[in-house]
DNA sequence: TGTATCGGATACGCCGACGTATTGGGTAGG
DNA sequence: CCTACCCAATACGTCGGCGTATCCGATACA
């Protein structure tokens, strides 16, 4: 069957546009009208893509975490070839400032967290997204592995990188509260700096 | 006007009736009548008791947090006055058990995270609660300030006190996750002795 | 025990969101 | 340029959930 392009136009300014309701109202309260509407369509456009508003939350989530977890496993390996090796402080405030790029898909993210507690057959897209930015963090480590002097409580490189995500995710919640960005970065470095270094 | 004993015993069972139903499908998806059935009641008793959901939602959350702070608070200061001061090690393996009690509880308080992360005017509720948290912590890390060196990252006292929240937070998110509460236990004592002791 | 008031049950009307069946305009291929 | 097909728009019927108005049984107080 031919996938034409006016079709793979719409849908992606479809998800483009549920990307910006969902983070707005929530998937809870968002109605597939509202979706439509912030896209410029109709429902016929909606229901001539996808069957559900489920089955579009979860191809949003899919390709927006794809993207990150690329973005991130980028900026993460960037350096690896530099004239110099970057010292472990440099890695840390590059990890903080690449993970926090975004409210709006921290919103979307926490939506998606809570929907996958409730239904654990979607629970493992979740899952899968994790083990993609663990192991990310976990290659950086081991290349720096040589002058890292872990605490006592993170037993190894994957604790390390566990305890990573564990921060990122501990900030996320601040964040979300109070919007502070900037804020939130130098707390990460801070606690990334405390769990990686003795 | 008399506030009678049956009337607060109604007001009770819709409040814990709300809890199971916010639990187990989320706030989004929960319907005013799946309340009034799980308490064994009709719509007329939420009427007559409440004008709208989200007041429901909001005078659980109240009630249940200030539990759960009391909780905290008082497992945190009960070995004020042991006959010998109990090691940091004791205190950081209290504080996980206390902190990480019920996953219900944790996916109604995301829930409500979300919605006041979408409503600021709601957002000082939740603040306040974790302040409350806060000092708690801080009060209990201040009666063994002599024996704490701090790691880098960790400034002073408010600041460990403030990665204790991180450091649940982030514990939270794998926890609605997995669900294994013992591994969540276990995992969070060990992110606190890296945030805690140098 | 009687009675006045209170509180939860019932029944009704309403509205918003959904999904489908059909239409008409745009688009690609000849 | 024409034609056939595709895809989004439109127009319906349906349904679930909401809020209110009213009723009746229960409860507190004299």
């Amino acid at each position: 069957m031919r996938v034409t392009k006016r079709r793979a136009e719409t849908r992606a300014r479809l998800l483009e546009a549920a990307f910006r309701v969902f983070a707005a109202k929530g998937f809870g309260p968002a109605r597939i009208d509202d979706v439509c509407e912030a896209a410029g369509y109709t429902r016929g456009a909606f229901y001539s893509n996808f069957t559900t508003l489920d089955e579009l939350f979860f191809a949003l989530y899919d390709e927006r975490a794809a993207l990150i977890a690329a973005q991130v496993a980028a900026a993460l390996t960037a350096d690896e070839s530099a004239p110099i090796e970057p010292s472990i402080h440099t890695v840390i405030a590059r990890t903080a400032a690449t993970l926090l790029l975004d409210r709006d898909w921290l919103l979307v993210k926490t939506d998606f967290l809570l929907y996958a507690s409730r239904h654990p057959e979607v629970a493992t897209r979740l899952a899968t997204h994790r083990a993609e930015l663990r192991s990310a963090i976990e290659a950086r480590l081991h290349a720096v592995e040589g002058r890292l002097t872990l605490p006592a409580g993170v037993a190894d490189i994957p604790a390390a990188a566990r305890a990573v995500v564990a921060a990122y995710d501990g900030v996320t919640v601040q964040l979300l509260l109070d919007g502070d960005l900037p804020a939130a970065r130098v707390w990460l470095t801070q606690l990334l700096t405390a769990l990686l270094i003795r």
